[in-house]
DNA sequence: AGATTCACG
DNA sequence: ACGTACGTGAATCTA
């Protein structure tokens, strides 16, 4: 076996950790994001590579001999940002203290080192391993050179197959592609007018640059003319893309192979950067010694009884997967900083203006313990079935291959349907149906405008499925797939501190917007199972839990009344609205008190209500008026919710949650609006927000105290989604919707309901 | 990187 | 007279 060297392009990889990760600092102030990121890129990268070799290779300001060349090269970049360009000697002084060569050297690009490196790595018999952050180090993909390229969320290795399978090219031909369509974040010209598309295209036909202009004869139209005037910026744009691989450096790979660091001298950087956490896994000997200043701990995400913590529940997480005790701690600063809407800062400071805006029960009671519950839910995922999700994904593939040759077919061209720009000109230009709204780039093409053309012409139709049937594929089958763990799991990370309301929400995947709404999307739910034989899922939800919240904070007898009544809420509107007995109720009353009983808990204007209703302004603007005629104390609380947040410069939830808003005082009509909608839907939105919280805890810790098996997995605002053994399955059926409707004493009061099946669409 | 579209509550 | 409902996240295209 060949032995095998790995370079990063330091400067790009530290960018990407320095946009990849929340800006750090240390309790000082010197900045350490990037520095942190680094180590955190590297690190999985040694130990699922294991280069025999190591070094790094940076930029060096000054001009390159590209510059001599072509004036506006690299002219559209912008300079490191200071927060950045402060902790390049950082991280330099980290390498060297880890014993990590690096490669440097003013007139050449970091691009060129790396040909350079790869290219005497190859002389020495050395395999090489290019670790970047972008794309242009492709060409140097050989048989004895690979590129691991680290993207956001994954790094895939390039080899010269991929490359092939990629781009239908092989690594050489990326430079003539290049060439010919340019790169705009290097300043590379091409041939104007000639885009990734045109080029490739021609690449695949014609092999290379020089064999496209040697048949140039073959071409015919505007594509002619634009590469016969672009001759001369495509031959420069291939000397401006060829990477240099022979720089003036002494290099040889044995000079990289791996040693221990510099035990002291990171240890003591490692401290005064405070980066506990990844001391651990970069020294050996990692217990501080007594002398040790443990406080240096604080300020990172080490699980300290106690200290200044970031991010709580990520800790608890791991802990949940060492299977060890959860780390003892009360207080964790992100949280704090959230709930204040604020900075982070000294914590004892944030203590101190929690308490000052009565927020600490909020943080005690609710987010705190929250935290764990969140981070349970994350460690045990949701099962997936693989071979369910498959078949119902080759499904939607059949379907669309068909789908899209009837677009064409009945559009008379082929064109990119998932293009909004093509599918405009195509419905808009060429078929000359009629055009509604405009957006900032031309002709909305959404589900609103294609639905009012279908009675035009076949192919809007088509389009619609079209659009609805991808839309399954790429972001739920094939999204749920990347996220699949080695035991079909989905492990979802709940934030806690991004939305202004309170909820929670879910990315990586998101499942809070898994279908539901049409039949076919709502298959997707099947695939949702529970982990073991024999098990089940419970699906407990609150039945209009924010209409309920409003008519509480209202206190609007009426609408109390109705709930009492336990009738439905939206017939019940209706005839009130209506004035007609509720056995009058039709179904079209009903659908439109539905929509005007939403349109109030957002903050209701005439137009958006007749906008969805297709009714006039005037008669939705009826509806409303007739509404808050019956219910009077809405309209009361809507004027007053709005002069408070105007009088405070926030509103509050149930449980003293604040948002801010600041534009109230706005000049701006449309910012000022938007602030009294706020006003209104924030306590609603963020009251039931509190108070599912407060039933998770609950719920949590009863399964707990009963010594069931039964897990809380999932969470999508109004509802729990919980899986346990079916023996215990009408146990936790009543356990869950009883701490739901126990989870605060509202009057109308909270009504949950809970469902038992084999996977997630059966629960519901 | 920003815009568009669309999935959910 | 203004411009048009609250809160999210992901995939894709365009520049």
């Amino acid at each position: 076996m060949e032995k095998e060297l790995m370079v990063l392009d330091g400067n790009s990889i530290v960018n990407r950790a320095f946009y990849g990760v929340k800006p750090l600092s240390t309790r000082e102030g010197i900045p350490t994001g990037a520095v942190y990121g680094f180590l955190s890129i590297l690190r999985p990268l040694l130990d699922n590579y294991k280069p025999d070799a190591l070094c790094v290779a940076f930029d060096v300001h000054a001009p390159t001999f590209r510059h001599e060349m072509f004036e506006a090269y690299k002219g559209t970049r912008k300079g490191m940002p200071e927060e950045l360009q402060t902790q390049m000697p950082i991280l330099k002084e980290m390498l060297d203290a880890l014993n990590i060569p690096r490669f440097e050297l003013a007139g050449y690009e970091a691009d060129d080192l790396l040909g350079t490196i790869a290219e005497k790595c190859a002389q020495s018999g050395w395999h090489c391993a290019v670790v970047t952050g972008d794309r242009d180090s492709f060409q140097l993909v050989s048989d004895t050179v690979r590129v691991l390229h680290v993207g956001n969320k994954e790094t895939k290795p390039y080899n010269r197959e991929r490359i092939i399978e990629e781009y239908s090219l092989t690594p050489e031909q990326l430079i003539d592609l290049k060439a010919l369509m340019g790169d705009s974040s290097d300043n590379i010209p091409g041939v104007p007018g000639v885009g990734e598309k045109t080029a490739s295209d021609l690449m695949k036909k014609y092999s290379s640059l020089d064999k496209v202009y040697e048949n140039i004869s073959e071409v015919t139209g505007k594509l002619k003319e634009k590469l016969e005037n672009g001759k001369e910026l495509a031959y420069i744009s291939k000397k401006l893309a060829i990477i240099d691989k022979n720089v003036p450096i002494e290099f040889n790979p044995e000079d990289c192979i791996r040693k221990v660091a510099n035990e002291p001298v990171a240890r003591t950087l490692f401290y005064k950067l405070e980066f506990a956490k990844l001391l651990d896994k970069w020294l050996t000997v990692s217990k501080p010694d007594a002398g040790d200043n443990l406080s240096m701990f604080e300020a990172e995400e080490t699980a300290l009884p106690d200290g200044v913590v970031r991010n709580i529940k990520e800790i608890w997480r791991t802990d949940f997967q060492n299977n060890r005790p959860l780390t003892p701690c009360t207080a964790d600063i992100s949280l704090s900083a959230w709930l204040l809407q604020r900075p982070e800062t000294d914590w004892d400071k944030m203590q101190e203006e929690m308490k000052a805006n009565n927020l600490l029960p909020l943080f005690n009671d609710i987010e705190m313990p929250l935290s764990e519950v969140l981070a349970s839910m994350e460690y045990y995922g949701i099962k997936v079935d693989r071979e369910q999700l498959r078949v119902y994904g080759e499904a939607l593939d059949v379907e669309l291959a068909a789908i899209e040759k009837a677009v064409y077919e009945s559009a008379g061209e082929k064109f990119n349907i998932g293009s909004p720009k093509q599918l405009g000109e195509v419905l808009f230009e060429r078929l000359q149906l009629p055009h509604g709204k405009k957006n900032k780039s031309g002709w909305s093409t959404d589900v609103d405008t294609l639905n009012g053309l279908k009675k035009l012409h076949p192919v809007v139709s088509e389009v619609l499925k079209y659009r609805g049937l991808s839309k399954l594929k790429s972001t739920y089958v094939d999204g749920l797939f990347k996220c699949m763990d080695d035991t079909d799991h989905i492990h979802s990370t709940f934030q806690m501190t991004t939305t202004i309301t309170g909820r929670l929400s879910s990315t990586d995947p998101n499942l809070q917007n898994i279908p539901i709404r049409t039949e076919l999307g709502g298959q997707l739910r099947r695939m949702f199972v529970p982990s073991k034989p024999d098990w089940v899922l419970v699906d407990a939800d609150y039945s209009q839990i924010e209409l309920r919240v409003l008519a509480f904070i209202a206190d609007d007898a009426v609408m109390k009344a109705a709930f009492a009544s336990g009738e439905d809420i939206h017939a019940v509107t209706a005839s009130q609205v209506f004035n007609v007995p509720q056995n009058e109720v039709t179904a079209t009353m009903r659908r439109n008190a539905k929509a005007v009983n939403f349109g109030i808990v957002y903050g209701i204007s005439a137009f958006s209500l007749a906008e969805d209703l297709g009714v006039s302004t005037s008669e939705a603007k009826s509806y409303i008026t007739a509404y808050l005629e019956k219910y009077s104390g809405v309209r009361a609380y809507m004027h007053d919710i709005v002069a408070q947040a105007r009088q405070d410069g926030y509103v509050t939830t149930l449980f003293g949650r604040r948002r801010y808003l600041p534009e109230l005082a706005s000049s701006n009509f449309n910012l000022r609006s938007f602030g009294e909608r706020a006003a209104m839907n924030t306590p609603i939105q963020g009251s039931a927000a509190d108070i599912i919280k407060r039933a998770m805890i609950n719920v949590y810790n009863r399964i707990k105290a009963e010594k069931l098996q039964a897990r809380l997995i999932l969470q999508v605002h109004d509802e729990l989604i919980i899986e346990c053994p079916d023996s215990e399955k009408e146990t936790v059926a009543k356990l869950v919707s009883e701490e739901m409707e126990n989870a605060y004493p509202l009057n109308p009061s909270l009504v949950s309901e809970a469902h038992i099946g084999a996977n997630w669409l059966e629960a519901k």
